[in-house]
DNA sequence: ATGAAAGCGCTAACAC
DNA sequence: GTGTTAGCGCTTTCAT
C-alpha cells in the first residue's frame, strides 16, 4: 500500500497523466512508453487507489443489490445470479437485507451507503404500488420484483399473476376444486398479484372463490408455510390442492401435511412459486412455477448499466422488462403415483 | 447530490471545518453553533460524500465477503448472517463468489476491488493448507472455514471434525455397519476434515473403513449428491448409512435412495453437515450437525472489526476461535418409523 | 471554539 | 504523444 501514481512516474521517468493513461488503457501512448511505464508498475507493485478513482471519477465500478434476506432461499440463489452477471461487467456488489420493510426500503435510498456505488437493483417487498414515487436516489435504480411500481424507473418483473394462474389451472385440471393458498397479504405486493392469479384461475374455471382457503403469512419461510397449513388442517377445512405463494411455504405446507397423516399428491396436490433448486429433490417433488432467475438477474444487471453508462441509445423513459416464467410439472401434483 | 460541506458552512455561516466536526460528531463545538449547523444539514438537504471520506480518511465502512458461491444454499444462510452482523456495526458488505476456486480466491487478495473495503471475511474452499502463506492482503482478513489454514490471520472455524465424527458415531450407534460418505475430495480442505471425522468414529468403533464406500463430489450442490448416491447403487455396494459431507449432499442422496425404491432410515439412515433450514422441514427430516452459523457469522465480523479497529487490547497474534457445533437428531436417523 | 489551508490519489482539460 | 495543473469533497494539522 502506498504506492501512487507519482511514484511509478518517477520510476518511469514519465508524468503522471502517462501513467494514468497506461492504467486506464488509453490508446494515445507510445508503445515503448507504455511498457516502460508497465514495468515500473509491476516493479513498484503499484495498485490503483479505488477510493480516489471514485472520488475524481464519479464511478465506483459499484452496484448495490437490496434484497429482503438471503435466508430466503430464492433471494440467495436471485443474488447469487444477479452478482454473477454484475461480475461479468467488472462490478462488484454490495448486498443490504431489508427485510421486507418498507421502512428500511425507503431508508436505503437517501443513505450515504447508496453513495458508494452506482446504481440500485432493488427487490422490494414491502413497498406498494402507491409509494412507487418515494422511490428515486441519486444514483439509477432497477427494481425487480414481482410487480410494477409506479415508480419512474426500470422494471424488471416475473409473470406473478400469469404464473400462479398457470399453477392453479394446473391444480384445477387435475380435478382438484377446493384450493388452498398459503402466503397471503392484505397489503399489495407480490402475494396479491399471485392471489390475483390464482382467483383469475378459479373464475375461468367457474370454481367458487372460497376466502375462509386463504390463509395469510407475514415471511415467505418454510416454519411459516408449517403453520398457516396447521391452521387449514386446525379449521377442518376440506382441500384437495394447496398453492404456496412460494417453494418455501409450499415445503412447509408439505412437512405438516405428512405430520397430519396426508398424502401428496392424493390427498392434497401441492404447487409452489420459485423454482428452487430444493424443489427438484424434495419428496414428493415439487411442481413449481420457475420465475426464470438467471435472466430476471441478467436483465436487471444489463438495464441498470445501461443507465449508469447513459448512452445516448438509451431511452430516458423507464422501461418494463417482464421475464417469461414456466411451469415445472413434478411429483407433488402427479395424480398417478410415481413408483 | 452535490451538496457540500462548503454550501453547508456558506448557509451556517461558519467555516467547513466546523460543518466536518458536527457531522462527525466531534463534542468540540458549541450546542448553539452546532443546532445552526444542523439546520444548515437539514435545510440543504447535504449528504456526506462518502468517496471523499474514504480517500482522506482510509476508513471504507465496508467488508468484503468471499464465499464459494449464494446458491449453495448453506453460504446464502451464513452471508445472510454476516451481513445482518456488519449491518449492526454499520459496515456495508460486498459478496464476492469464488466458486470455491482457489486461484480465484487468491486473485480476490489482490484485486483493487479489496481496496473499497475495510477488511475481508474469506470462506475458502479451494485454498489448500500449505498455500496459508499466500492469504494476505493489504487489508485484515478473518478467515471463516472449516479449516485452520497456515495462514497468519484470525481463523473463525467450525468443528468440522468432532462435527462429522458426532454424526458418524450416531449412525454406529443405530447400529450401521456400513456408512457411505459423499463429497469426498483428494485435496486438502473441508471434505478431508469430515472426513477424518468418520475414520476417527470408524476406528473408535472398531469398524473397518471401506474405502469404496467414500465417494468425492467435485462441488457440494444436491446434484452431486444424487449422482454420487447412483454410483454407490451402481456398483451394488451394500450400505446402511449415508453420511452427506453436507446437507445439499444429503437431500440430493436421499432424492436418489427414493428413486431407487429404498426406505429413510429402515434401509439407510442418513446424516448431514450445515443443519440448513430446509433440513427440518424435508421429507424425512434431515439429522444434521449445526455448525452455529450465527455465531460463526457474528464472531468473524467481531474480530475483524477489532483488527480493523487496531485497539491496544487486540492482540497482534493471529486468534483461533472455534464455534460449537452440535448434533440435530431427526427422522432420517430415527430407527422407528415416525408415523 | 472556530477558521484557513494543505493535501489524500486520481482524472481530465488544457497546453506543448 | 506527453507534461502541467486544477480540482473531486473531505479530514486534519496549524493558527487564531
Amino acid at each position: 500500500m502506498g504506492v501512487t501514481l507519482h511514484d511509478v512516474a518517477r520510476v518511469a521517468a514519465v508524468s503522471i497523466k502517462t501513467v494514468s493513461m497506461v492504467v486506464n488503457e488509453s490508446p494515445r501512448v507510445s508503445s515503448q512508453t507504455r511498457l516502460r511505464v508497465l514495468e515500473a508498475i509491476e516493479s513498484t507493485g503499484y495498485r490503483p487507489n479505488m477510493a480516489a478513482r471514485s472520488l475524481r471519477s464519479g464511478r465506483k465500478g459499484v452496484l448495490c443489490l437490496a434484497v429482503p434476506e438471503l435466508t430466503l432461499t430464492f433471494f440467495g440463489e436471485l443474488s447469487g445470479a444477479v452478482i454473477k452477471a454484475a461480475d461479468r461487467a467488472g462490478m462488484a456488489v454490495f448486498v443490504e437485507q431489508t427485510a421486507g420493510d418498507a421502512r428500511r426500503e425507503l431508508e436505503l435510498l437517501s443513505s450515504p451507503r447508496l453513495q458508494l456505488t452506482d446504481g440500485l437493483i432493488l427487490c422490494p417487498l414491502g413497498l406498494t404500488t402507491h409509494q412507487g414515487h418515494e422511490v428515486q436516489a441519486n444514483v439509477p435504480i432497477v427494481i425487480l420484483a414481482d410487480e410494477h411500481l409506479a415508480a419512474p424507473v426500470d422494471h424488471v418483473t416475473m409473470q406473478s399473476v400469469a404464473g400462479a394462474r398457470a399453477a392453479t389451472e394446473h391444480l384445477l385440471k387435475l380435478g382438484r376444486r377446493n384450493i388452498a393458498v398459503i402466503g397471503a397479504a392484505p397489503e399489495l405486493g407480490p402475494a396479491r398479484l399471485r392471489e390475483e392469479g390464482y382467483r383469475l384461475a378459479l373464475e375461468a374455471a367457474g370454481v367458487a372463490y372460497q376466502s375462509e382457503l386463504v390463509i395469510p403469512a407475514q415471511h415467505w419461510h418454510r416454519q411459516n408455510g408449517a403453520d398457516a397449513t396447521q391452521k387449514l388442517l386446525d379449521r377442518q377445512l376440506h382441500f384437495d390442492g394447496l398453492l404456496g405463494l412460494n417453494d418455501s411455504l409450499a415445503h412447509g405446507a408439505m412437512h405438516q401435511l405428512r405430520l397430519a397423516g396426508l398424502r401428496i399428491p392424493e390427498d392434497v396436490a401441492v404447487i409452489g412459486f420459485d423454482n428452487l433448486d430444493e424443489s427438484r429433490f424434495s419428496y414428493p417433488t415439487l411442481t413449481s412455477v420457475d420465475p426464470g432467475v438467471d435472466a430476471l438477474a441478467a436483465t436487471a444487471v444489463r438495464l441498470l448499466l445501461q443507465r449508469i453508462g447513459g448512452g445516448p441509445d438509451v431511452p430516458s423513459l423507464p422501461r418494463h422488462v417482464e421475464i417469461d416464467s414456466r411451469l415445472m410439472k413434478r411429483d407433488s401434483t402427479n395424480v398417478l403415483v410415481s413408483r
